[in-house]
DNA sequence: TTGAAAGCGCTAACAT
DNA sequence: ATGTTAGCGCTTTCAA
């Protein structure tokens, strides 16, 4: 593989013409004649010229390089919206800068730097209402969330259309006969908790099925923490016969729960979660779930990016994904 | 946040200096006077100034960035690798732009676009024996490899200790009084499968424990892999009383076929498997593995890429980092 | 259609 | 200790 360190001008004396022409050659101008072009294409292919795109960045401006921010790399949710993110920009010529920063401060720092040192011409957050992260973002810098809806017209976005998606999930279970439903939440401060909160309400409503609160208990998402919440359920009395996880961790943690309280999954107790993780199917029973398709969220964030840095000026868009029901072995009917 | 366009030569101005006395502030040089250093600084802070990292990469002959490619960035095993990667090359100064390349061609061009354009320093490569795809790195480029030990010392790497491994996770089974062990293997092309497969022969022979080829079957890393793998293991009427599997998915696939043919885990089929994925001890029974600790992998790795960039004639370095063995409810003495 | 000149913002080498 | 002069490799004027 040739490490050339020929440059334009290499070229240009070989080609001879003068390395501006080369220029054009490269950036595909029309401007140079035919037998020109041919010329410098066959000295470009001889010497295995490749520009240098450190110097391409700084004469353009433009550093062809996107940064995605997300609390960790490691979360299959995050890391399957990174994995879209980054083919649709290298399919627009684009690299992707994969960061994480666990926290608030980490957070604001990393973007400053990225941002005020002009090495990206766009960032992708991915899970930006973590922590409030959000509000440590530039001003009129394109910017796009991934994962979740901003309240207002801050920013461009790309999420699960999280009311639409509780809604079906819990629909399914209702379906089934299920009226006993109760929910396990994400953390109430996050507004996808609040919005699959209220589809599931919706879902209720519909069906005249009551909404009670000792029904509702609240995770963070965790395994660990769907298994103390329906844990905590089982405790204050309450009987549902069917569970709606707001995501999969937390409804596999709820499986193992009602295992151990003796409860028989689904035979005794419906459950379905949302996202469908890759060992889903292989849980005992499998587990039911609403499928997110993470890698094209990613790849339009970064159609939104593109969009955001082409035209600055262009209003903000909220675009909403649906999710599909995957009926597995952990929900049948009551 | 300041998106400033100040410029050395604006800040230089400022503080009554030539721009290069900037520079060598910014850069940290001894030689400056601490009253005109504190000069520029003061002028610094009020205007705002960030160095433009391109301008500084183009100068120096130094893009401060590092790749790391792996086959996709979703894989649990190679999305913590890449997390602990980047979080030292953070550490370093180092940004880190993380790609996929599904395959041979995919990452031949990658690569090849990465180098000659001079946009990185250095390449981490997280299983670059998948495909053949090491045979096409360029000659004498900063190259690590994670997740794989080369053959040869062609490259840095840093990986599991898989013979070791392999062979902790046999004596486990060993310890609890198992004889008939069967083992699914990874596919025997890489390496890594030969590496554990030889671990598990040097256990069975210390243990005087036969060896028999129809106790073993070869699957593909997937879950459903390792299923079909015990279940064609089955018919064949062999009767194991445990397996180790040469990765948790497999073995999690590996208790879905025996649970569906009757045989109890771990009652009468103890499982083993390798990794500890992140819901490892939500199946049931809770699965038995050695821990990897992917994330100081990755660290590791992003050393040894430094040292290949600073020192390019340093003697190549190889790696082995040792598993924990977490014990949990699929293995059971006999 | 092509070339010459002038930067992009910074660092390195050489003066002083 | 500081300033001056040259680039780094490319693109963007502006002429011709």
């Amino acid at each position: 593989m040739a490490r050339s360190r020929t440059t334009i001008r290499d070229v240009a004396a070989k080609a001879g013409v003068s390395h501006q022409t080369v220029s054009r050659v490269i950036n595909g101008s029309e401007r140079v004649l035919p037998e020109t072009r041919a010329r410098v294409n066959k000295a470009i292919k001889e010497m295995g010229y490749r520009p240098n795109a450190i110097a391409q960045s700084m004469a353009k401006g433009r550093s062809a390089t996107l940064a995605c921010i997300a609390p960790n790399l490691t979360d299959y949710t995050f890391a399957s919206i990174i994995n879209g993110a980054e083919q649709e920009a290298r399919n627009k010529g684009y690299f992707l800068l994969s960061a994480s920063a666990p926290d608030k401060g980490t957070f604001s720092a990393l973007v400053e730097e990225l941002v005020s040192t002009r090495r990206i011409e766009g960032i992708l957050v991915i899970n930006p209402y973590a922590d409030g992260r959000y509000q440590h973002l530039p001003e009129s810098f394109p910017t796009v969330f991934a994962g979740a809806r901003p309240r207002e017209e801050i920013a461009f976005s790309v999420a699960l259309n999280d009311s639409i998606v509780a809604q079906q999930a819990t629909q399914h279970l209702i379906g089934l006969g299920h009226k006993k439903i109760a929910m396990i939440t994400g953390p109430m401060a996050e507004d996808c908790t609040q919005d699959r909160t209220k589809g599931f309400e919706a879902a209720m409503k519909n069906a005249n099925l009551p909404i009670q609160s000792e029904y509702q208990s609240q995770g963070n998402w965790s395994a660990d923490s769907g298994y103390a919440a329906f844990m905590t359920l089982a405790k204050s009395g309450a009987m549902p016969t069917a569970v709606f996880a707001q995501n999969d961790q937390m409804a596999v943690g709820v499986m193992k729960a009602a295992t151990e309280l003796g409860r028989k999954v689904p035979e005794q107790l419906s459950v379905i979660g949302i996202d469908d993780v890759p060992l889903a199917a292989y849980f005992s029973p499998p587990l039911t779930t609403m499928r997110q398709n993470f890698v094209s969220i990613g790849k339009e964030a970064v159609q939104l990016l593109m969009l955001a840095i082409d035209k600055p000026e262009s209003p903000k868009q909220n675009k909403q994904h649906p999710a599909e029901l995957i009926i597995r072995g952990s929900t049948s009917p009551i």
